[in-house]
DNA sequence: GCGCATTACTTGGCCGACCAAGGTAAAGTT
DNA sequence: AACTTTACCTTGGTCGGCCAAGTAATGCGC
């Protein structure tokens, strides 16, 4: 009777699925709750990979982002466009290259890196908590096989680096 | 070297959140599986869960529906819309409340359920590829822990059923 | 040097998803 | 019966994300 996982009863056309549906779920909620930690800083759920690569990064060639988070070009570019107008990034042409774009976080955003930071792992122990350290390790790690499994054929995930 | 999860390098602020970091990106692999699999059944990705919901519900109201798939009301009607245009979706108004909708899948749509039910089951396979029996226990048990931590605070899951 | 493929981004369109506000109808109050 | 609250949806706007197509500059082969 409660014994049903979490929230919901998994509709009868899901059952070949069930870990799929899970994922899907916990997805949902996880960009929920990251939006709300990062709404702080003025970020919107998504934007915080970029940023996260800027800040390591420094200033870089917009395939460069590209390559980094895995998105499509037209989405970087179109949250770029946006976070230069929230003054999270400055952008200019490449001297060595009149095609490309060279992206940088502003110093301003630089502020906010610490509250990323914090948010970032508040969110992880929101996530985790009550699961002790093994837990976590195994999640992770089956996290990554099923990483791995997705990017196969998929072929999302550059074969070569 | 050879020995990161998967594919990318971990930007140094999200060193925090490394869990996290796995699920937005295995939650966005997946969510593009899901999409290929089910562009065939002419279906975008999300809207599974909705007609998922009404194959198994029948003719019920949108509240209903949008009680089951846990969305925003807005984000639901917009789908509906869109449903209806594309044919899998019947809407009529509730002779008994004149605020309410009936929805209801239409015969058209009933059709695909067996396509839908073999891609979630492919998609299933797909991403648990690899591992046993009891790691993907596992998984779904740790995956129900973190949807639990989820619904805590963000208030998202109904504490009334 | 010339043409052609490649690279690098942009634009437009569409969908899922959110929030904020609005409008109507039912239910509850007095 | 009139008033207020609550439930049920809609509309409009914004974002992340995708695809398809387009533009512009670079690089490569010849």
């Amino acid at each position: 009777m409660t014994s049903d996982p979490a929230c919901t009863e998994l509709p009868s056309a899901a059952r070949g699925g069930p870990v799929s549906h899970a994922v899907s779920r916990v997805a949902r909620l996880h960009r929920i709750a990251a939006g709300k930690l990062l709404k702080g800083a003025g970020l919107y759920p998504g934007q915080e990979f970029l940023m996260m690569y800027l800040w390591d990064a420094g200033a870089v060639r917009q395939s460069e982002v590209i390559k980094a988070v895995d998105l499509d070009p037209s989405t970087v570019t179109k949250m770029l466009q946006r976070l230069e107008q929230s003054g999270h990034v400055r952008r200019s042409p490449d001297p060595a290259d009149r095609r490309a774009v060279l992206v940088e976080a502003t110093d301003n955003s630089c502020a906010l890196l610490s509250d990323v930071e914090r948010a970032w792992t508040s969110l992880e122990e929101h996530t985790l908590a009550g699961l002790d350290t093994g837990e976590r390790k195994e999640l992770a790690r089956l996290l990554a096989r099923v990483e791995e499994n997705l990017c196969r054929e998929t072929a999302d995930c550059p074969e070569n680096r």
